[in-house]
DNA sequence: TTAAAAACATGACCTATGTCAAGTTTGACT
DNA sequence: AGTCAAACTTGACATAGGTCATGTTTTTAA
């Protein structure tokens, strides 16, 4: 079995794990292979969503990056950090809008051209559907961190993103503070004292892990759509539900 | 012909000048119709899209509303103000997560229940297409509405507004500017002095309609996104390329 | 047409968070 | 293990935009 061959068996894996292929049938996805492009990007490095780059769908097979826009003054604005396993679609983005992905760890991108998308959503109801589904969770992240920058202060947002940190994955900062504090839409030094009035309340970090007091702390800042991942939620052990 | 078939005559004249049914047949569109359920909203009332309401694709036939959120507070976050003729679709946003709509004008929606538009989706590759480019396009508007509010000050975000407002609607505010400022993210006191030092640069409102002293104040708020409806954008008239 | 209510404007003041500057800690690379 | 750079923290201070109070204009409805 020579390289390409391992390769395809990773990429095949790699694909069938994603919600944006479930359902669909291994032949199909594997029909869909020799239209897969891969290219690799080192910490640091970034790279333009521009009208070159952007009628694709990405698939981040390995590493991590944020997205990006600045304006005149230099002020970045985090859109969203993209993990391995996560799928972002600028195709979809509108012609003359452009981000920028900064790489934070060395990530290995898959794509699809847009015609290939669009001919696969043309053939498999199933894919159109997921599609849709990808679409509308990104919908739904978009609004949530709308709400978040708009209706809580710094200390709410920390809290908020700790919560569901906490719920998704074990209680590890999954990125670098000052890129927290940057995607919470606030800088270093505010992430910094908010930090200090949570630790007021029992929540700390220790070496980028979550400590509560009572492992009940955070909740406070729980809300509907957090709490969905949490198998406390709702139940009389909840301490939004019992309140 | 009786009420109930000038109605449905509306009601297909409405549907398929909709771009979310760009290209289906007004046969295909004439089978969805017993499944259209219409219902009616005065001024002032509010509706929520709870666990009842939200498994739905809602199309605003009369009227104006707005999307809002409320925190604890008692602060309201507009996302998004819908006009006749656009569409909302709740049965996209997480099971968990609820909006509002408070009706601005007398508002008459029509709506398909989730599985009727999943069955059409399932049918037609034109639909499912037609359904993702509506959401690509939310994804897009909730990007550049992010980006305004984290980064432009008060005057930015009014000129912005006012200079897309300028390209789509020749120049009629479409909103009260309480609104306004809310949908901004700003108070009306902020909104109004925000206004006054626009005027200073020869941007001014003049009974809700907006005048420019040269007819390229505005120019400088443009953006790419609102560029690409503009007949000036790009070419040698356009102060943005001049610069 | 007029009265009442709503929307809008303006000024004085307040506060959350940004900026700047000076430490301190952490982590990556010899 | 030691060094240097980057990341983080802390304090003093600045400021955009919020709040509150009052006045003016516009809209609504009788």
């Amino acid at each position: 079995m020579n390289l390409s061959n391992i390769d395809s068996k990773n990429h095949i894996n790699f694909l069938s794990g994603l919600s944006l292929f479930e359902n669909i049938q291994a032949v199909e996805i594997e029909s869909m292979l020799p239209q897969l492009k891969i290219k690799k990007y080192q910490k640091g490095e970034i790279f333009s969503f521009d009208i070159n780059n952007r009628p694709r769908l990405y698939l981040t097979f390995i590493g991590q990056f944020k997205l990006t826009k600045i304006n005149e003054r230099g002020d970045e604005m985090i859109l969203r950090v993209v993990n391995a396993g996560e799928v972002i679609s600028p195709m979809h983005f509108s012609h003359y809008y452009d981000v920028s992905a900064e790489f934070i760890k060395d990530t290995t991108l898959l794509y699809f051209s847009e015609s290939t998308v669009n001919s696969f959503v043309k053939k498999s109801p199933q894919f159109a559907k997921n599609i849709i589904n990808m679409l509308a969770e990104s919908i739904q992240a978009l609004m949530v961190t709308a709400e978040v920058w708009r209706l809580k202060n710094t200390k709410e947002r920390l809290g908020w993103f700790l919560a569901s940190v906490n719920n998704n994955n074990l209680g590890k900062l999954p990125i670098a503070k000052s890129i927290l504090a940057s995607y919470l839409g606030m800088t270093p030094e505010s992430l910094s004292r908010a930090l200090k009035k949570l630790s007021d309340e029992g929540i700390e970090l220790e070496n980028n892990t979550i400590v509560q007091k009572t492992g009940y702390e955070l909740c406070s800042y729980c809300d509907k759509v957090i709490g969905s991942d949490c198998n406390v939620f709702g139940s009389h052990d909840c301490p939004l539900f019992n309140s």
